[in-house]
DNA sequence: ATGCTGAATATAGTCATACTATATGCTGAG
DNA sequence: CTCAGCATATAGTATGACTATATTCAGCAT
């Protein structure tokens, strides 16, 4: 409002996205990093509005987000007040990508290969079981995506497909929303982190046990297939981190 | 506004709770129930607003926590369209909550008993692993309580907090979530069909024996003792199901 | 006829202001 | 010292107006 404020109130500022959006991330951002702890109290809604420059409808458009993600609790009077991170709506994909951004990274990763050992050999299992053809033809073309690739780049989605479609293959809903959450939290750590040494020679045969013991509808390899793939991402991540904290 | 409208424009019409939070039940649940099937857009904000008799913006606010759980994708000028089913975000608790109302219960538990199965047994093991004893006191405080239930009743809630303590004991934040939904979907399924017979004999030396084998350390054995929980479990739900659809 | 350009239009997005409802805290009476 | 009732701060709701933008369609040029 003070400072270089427009004459017109509707100044064009999209600034990438909507406004309530913005503000969205911004607090969100802020409460993922801990600068506005659990149990502390955020300032009052015509405040907030006045230091973000929107109006009040719209700040609490993007409290009520934040609510719904089960960042915030909002009661009268009381003011809004940042929850226990137990009570955070983690697998929310917002929440996920502001953990990522504001978390150390090798200790995310551990969280997220804990998770991935403890799900896609599962995942797999069922999937051999109850995957339609379809299904297995999507799983084989994402494969044949990760051969046609040439650098660690182009690997990467398709890469990712592979292991999502298997989830998704499961025929459990539950199951295809957390593959689609692995997926997403991969993509993000990757892209913000060094890249990965090429593991492209040493997966790709891996990843074909996993396509032909689906194919063959034997879910018992390829939960040992997933295991074995899943071994050998660690030690990879390992090494990797091994390297960067030894950089440092 | 016409029919049977109050003269003051702020009738107290809490009805159980917000304005707002009783919109997003209502189209939340609609959604779910396939009502508002996807693709299919939804009313104009104006008549939505008119329609629940609420004014714009608080009908704003509701669309956007529907937003926030992925149900609806809001743009300009095109208006609200509800998502593809794989967009919603399954895992959130108002979504996973609106999903156990709408859908069948058996179908539904079967895909819960798919993800315990595929989720408890490798957090059992980690949690053999990382558990604090703080943790691990609280599990046992969990299977006291179970013991001193004398009804299916009383059992429920310390059974549910059990399997969430083991899930928190991981010490792996992503898998604590999942075990906080996988408690508050069980609660809800059991709540809503019809009660299952009093399995109170049988099931508490099979959750001392993955007690005991937390407090051992012993990972191998709390995974084995799980499954074996598990599959227990899974026998006394197809015997109740077989129950309720012969009695159909 | 066909493809392109630009104006009309419908709809969500934003703003400003005012008033209400309610939980909390304080003050005074018992 | 306890409790009831009032004052107050803050979120909740309402209204009306204006803006931004994607879509649609008409008109023009090719």
């Amino acid at each position: 409002m003070s400072s270089s404020a427009e004459n017109s109130p509707y100044r064009a500022k999209p600034e990438g996205k909507s406004m309530h959006g913005r503000i969205v991330r911004e607090l969100g951002l802020r409460i993922l990093a801990g600068e506005l702890a659990p149990g502390e109290r955020l300032p009052g809604e015509p405040e907030l509005a006045a230091k973000y420059e929107v109006s009040r409808p719209v700040l609490r458009e993007a409290v009520r987000v934040l609510v719904a993600k089960g960042l915030v609790l909002s009661r009268q009077r009381a003011g809004a007040i940042v929850r226990p991170r137990s009570e955070w709506h983690l697998l929310d994909p917002d929440v996920l990508y502001w953990m990522i951004q504001t978390r150390p990274a090798p200790e995310f990763v551990q969280m997220l290969m804990a998770m991935r050992r403890n799900f896609e050999p599962g995942a797999a299992a069922l999937a051999a079981q109850a995957a339609t053809d379809e299904q297995l033809a999507g799983i084989a073309q994402a494969y044949d995506g990760m051969v046609a690739a040439t650098t660690a780049d182009e690997l990467l989605e398709p890469d990712l497909a592979f292991h999502r479609r298997i989830a998704e293959a499961t025929g459990n809903d539950l199951m295809a929303y957390i593959g689609t959450m692995l997926s997403l939290a991969l993509r993000e750590s990757i892209k913000l982190s060094s890249r990965l040494p090429d593991t492209h020679a040493s997966s790709l045969p891996r990843h074909k046990a996993i396509l032909a013991a689906l194919q063959r509808r034997d879910a018992a390899a390829a939960h040992q297939a997933t295991v074995r793939q899943l071994d050998a991402t660690q030690l990879d991540l390992s090494a990797a981190i091994e390297i960067s904290s030894s950089r440092r």
